[in-house]
DNA sequence: CGGCCTTTGTAACGAATTTCACAATGTGCT
DNA sequence: AGCACATTGTGAAATTCGTTACAAAGGCCG
């Protein structure tokens, strides 16, 4: 699994591929057993050729697979996906930081579907250590190494605040710890062999903010001219990115 | 405010602007008041010439503000850039979905410092309606429209299950909202003028997982030549992304 | 079986984004 | 004032990413 020339697959096409999991796995419940590009594109909003190269990535290891005329075959493709993102089989992953941000992620429904296994919560509060959350006792975060090396979770989460964040990605890396998911506002410094990925809301609230001030003098520097339709300002991020194309408004979506 | 000749910043600058803003408001609390580029790269892992760039997309509607030889003001650019996120006066928001990631982001910290206001809570759940939540009252969810009439806020947090997104979104569009933060993993199709952006904490877990894989691989299949340093596999992504660079490990970060 | 229709896989193109490299500019010191 | 130094702002190169276009391939129907 070593897809293109440069031997790294690119973060875009792995949060794709992540929506296309999803997708599937919806649809294999709904009884669906065989799905195009293009209705592929109709539902998630992904451009069908985009799909059909991002899949095409993998075929010098996994072998070609949709059938011209017909389509891909759902639960088939469903599990090459899961196993190229490593997740066809449990992925145990351990939690730092039991506050409200952790408390809401040990609970997101989803987790067990995408066979990713929360198996420990870790906090530096001394009266939430010992206690129960969800199901899973809170160890003292200084635990954290004696505790992973029986539970060999690779994946953690760093829900804690920003001024102690870097003390624990040093930790979690010292217990075996070898991608980071990380909440705190703070650039990470770990060895190269660790991922770290942030994620902030704050910065995502401030491209809203944006986007919001432009719609706004749109509407009052652009008058003269207004076809609206075929403009697009306001292509969806992220998660799908919704290209300029589909349907304005209107249409319910994958399952009620 | 038009930047480009195109009429719209990337999403990823913004990003990075967001980034940039927390940053400034560390160092202002730190009592820095003046920064140049190269240390900005240093603490944030944003290349320097990134993030001069950045700021010269909106030099033709603000004026230059750097000094050669000396670098910015922290005070004057940290106002600058929330002037462009347009975080500089209230923004006000409102969140639908009061379960577990709803509650835990209405108490996220740090919204206030950026000066976004959460004014309502929404929920269609009869035992959660006319209750308490950090202080604000959750309204049942079909009186959007109504509340949000008064409100007049423009910024709406979806965090409610996929199979009622859609239909909340239609909501919060006929309550007059015009940005769309969605953390249900569905297409939401909204009008044209609506800017929708998507967060998936699948999604993300789902990159961890397969860097994790590539990482063992890379152990087992390239021992040959291990140089190991100066390959730099594992960049950071989103929030800062920590380009090829600076050192491998130590070193803290910005605060303590 | 042969032609028609659908859909895939991919090469070529084009757009967007990042990084490089350097001239221009301000500062501080002598 | 003049010189050495630090740092900005930006054109141009390099890279990454997304889209278009089409030949090849499978299924369906007469």
């Amino acid at each position: 699994m070593n897809p293109n020339s440069n031997g790294r697959v690119p973060v875009p096409t792995l949060e794709r591929l992540a929506t296309y999991l999803r997708f599937l796995i919806d649809l294999e419940q709904s009884g669906v057993d065989t799905i195009s590009s293009a209705e592929v594109e109709r539902q998630t909003g992904i451009n069908a050729a985009q799909f059909r190269k991002d899949l095409s990535v993998f075929y010098p290891y996994f072998g070609e697979f949709g059938k011209p005329g017909v389509g891909y075959n759902v639960p088939e493709l469903k599990r090459r996906i899961a196993r190229i993102l490593k997740i066809d089989s449990e992925q145990r992953i351990i939690l730092v930081g039991a506050g409200n941000l952790g408390s809401a992620l040990v609970g997101y429904p989803g987790l067990k579907e995408h066979h990713f296994n929360l198996v420990a919560v870790f906090d530096n509060n001394a009266s939430k250590v010992g206690q129960p959350l969800w199901g899973l006792m809170i160890h003292d975060v200084h635990r954290i190494t004696e505790v992973n090396a029986s539970l060999q979770a690779r994946i953690a989460i760093l829900a804690v605040p920003a001024s102690s964040a870097q003390h624990v990605a040093e930790l979690l890396v010292e217990g075996g710890v070898r991608a980071i998911l990380n909440f705190a506002p703070v650039l990470l410094r770990v060895p190269d062999h660790v991922f770290v990925r942030n994620v902030s809301f704050l910065q995502e609230l401030a491209v809203l903010s944006y986007h919001l001030s432009t719609a706004e003098e749109a509407e009052e520097e652009v008058p003269p001219h207004s076809d609206d339709l075929g403009k697009l300002e306001s292509g969806q991020t992220s998660a799908a990115v919704q290209p300029g194309g589909p349907s304005p408004t209107g249409a319910k979506v994958v399952r009620g």
